[in-house]
DNA sequence: GCATATTTGTCCGTATGTATA
DNA sequence: CTATACATACGGACAAATATG
């Protein structure tokens, strides 16, 4: 079976067999990303026809596509009807912060525990969000924020817990269009992460961890009051 | 797929829509719990011909079906080699411990804040463990043991909690297969079962955690070196 | 190392069921 | 109620990659 495939393969493909990407993977990327950037608002509803014929893919391989992201709660899946971009409740918010906070909270507890702290990528993530606000950047100020939150889940070096965090960003955006990059909203996200950064290099991880939840705290507060004015005042409905 | 669609209840159906399940979720359902029961050992590839012809569903939606697996983390998926029943290794296994303790922890951290604990599935759990530990049906003990923790995170209420409790233990499933229902391996936790819901009745909630996570401690701990024995042993490898 | 058989990857066409204007 | 559009599911085809002798 396995067991003997070793030295005679010249061009040996140690590993690139696992990393290699099929047409289906690729073409959840591109959605995925597109979905993430507002092209397709929630809502929307993502047509095997028009999509296949636009990235050039079957609509068998397409259904892959959509079965994955439907298992990232990116899209619903309604039999019969097709797949809709998701549409977040303000109950999903709340349910996807409080993960947030197991998820985010947990990991720096573990990274405390381990060891010495890795700060290198968190480090990275708060200044290019700096400079970007510095420029007036604030939608990839935005992006550079979750990167940060990122880095911070991934020094549990968890590679299940940076799955995790990783989808649920993902999700989390669906909501953020409301916020749509707005330096108000941002700025002071911006202030509060240098902050955490400057007590994890203290190693005074329990006053991070503390700030931490204060900062999900306030964030969710936020986006949920603009999420629900939102609901009140729907934006040109198409139907 | 065949017939099987006679009936057409006249009934018009309000709300299914949602809930509806098409071929492709159909297949995924049977096909986990054959994992899950052990019915294809870890390494097997499941080949897409034979499978869909025992199935009786064409090769389009049996991989529709293996995506979603491979999104569960059950299947391995191998560009151009087929999908394979995943192979857990010990990191595995740890990881999967660690983020276990982290959602059955906070998920009795936030049924303790949210009011009273409504015990009754937690309690019922427990108790079938019992009946069928007296009765020495040893591997229905090791899935009311699941279940008994998975009403444990339902304490929360949080959807995505219940989800994620969900899969994860479908995976950790796949490390199962080695202890093989014995009651040395299950009998203890019975009793420390038992234990958690009596400190959960006396509101006793930061004593349950504790317990929780001594509880899993030692099954990781338990769990590992049968593990790891067997990886020293292969068994029987055919091919 | 090579030729062959097997299996996956991807596409297309089509019949049927379902939702909706 | 009918017509239309679309998703569902199947089966066949062929190229490409992989396994086998």
């Amino acid at each position: 079976m396995t067991s003997m495939r070793a030295v005679t393969t010249v061009l040996a493909n140690e590993r690139p067999r696992l990393a290699r990407l099929g047409t289906a993977e690729r073409v959840t990327e591109i959605l995925r990303e597109q979905i993430a950037a507002g092209l397709f608002p929630p809502g929307t509803r993502l047509s095997e026809e028009s999509i296949g014929e636009a990235l050039g893919v079957s609509r068998n391989t397409l259904r892959e596509s959509f079965r994955l992201l439907g298992h990232e709660n990116l899209v619903a899946h309604e039999l019969n009807r097709g797949v809709f971009v998701r549409v977040l409740t303000a109950e999903d918010v709340v349910d996807l912060y409080q993960l947030r906070q197991i998820i985010e909270s947990s990991a720096l507890e573990i990274a405390g525990r381990a060891g010495p702290l890795e700060l290198g990528p968190v480090i990275a993530a708060v200044e290019q969000a700096e400079a970007a606000g510095a420029d007036g950047r604030w939608d990839e100020v935005a992006t550079l924020d979750l990167q940060f939150h990122q880095e911070i889940v991934a020094l549990a070096q968890s590679p299940r817990l940076d799955e995790l965090m990783r989808r649920l960003l993902a999700e989390l955006r669906l909501a953020f269009h409301v916020m749509h990059g707005s330096q108000e909203f941002h700025e002071p996200y911006l202030v509060r992460n240098r902050k955490m950064v400057t007590l994890l290099r203290r190693k005074k991880l329990d006053q991070a961890v503390q700030e931490l939840r204060a900062y999900l705290e306030d964030a969710q507060r936020e986006l949920l009051s603009a999420f629900r004015a939102e609901q009140a005042a729907p934006p040109s409905q198409g139907t």
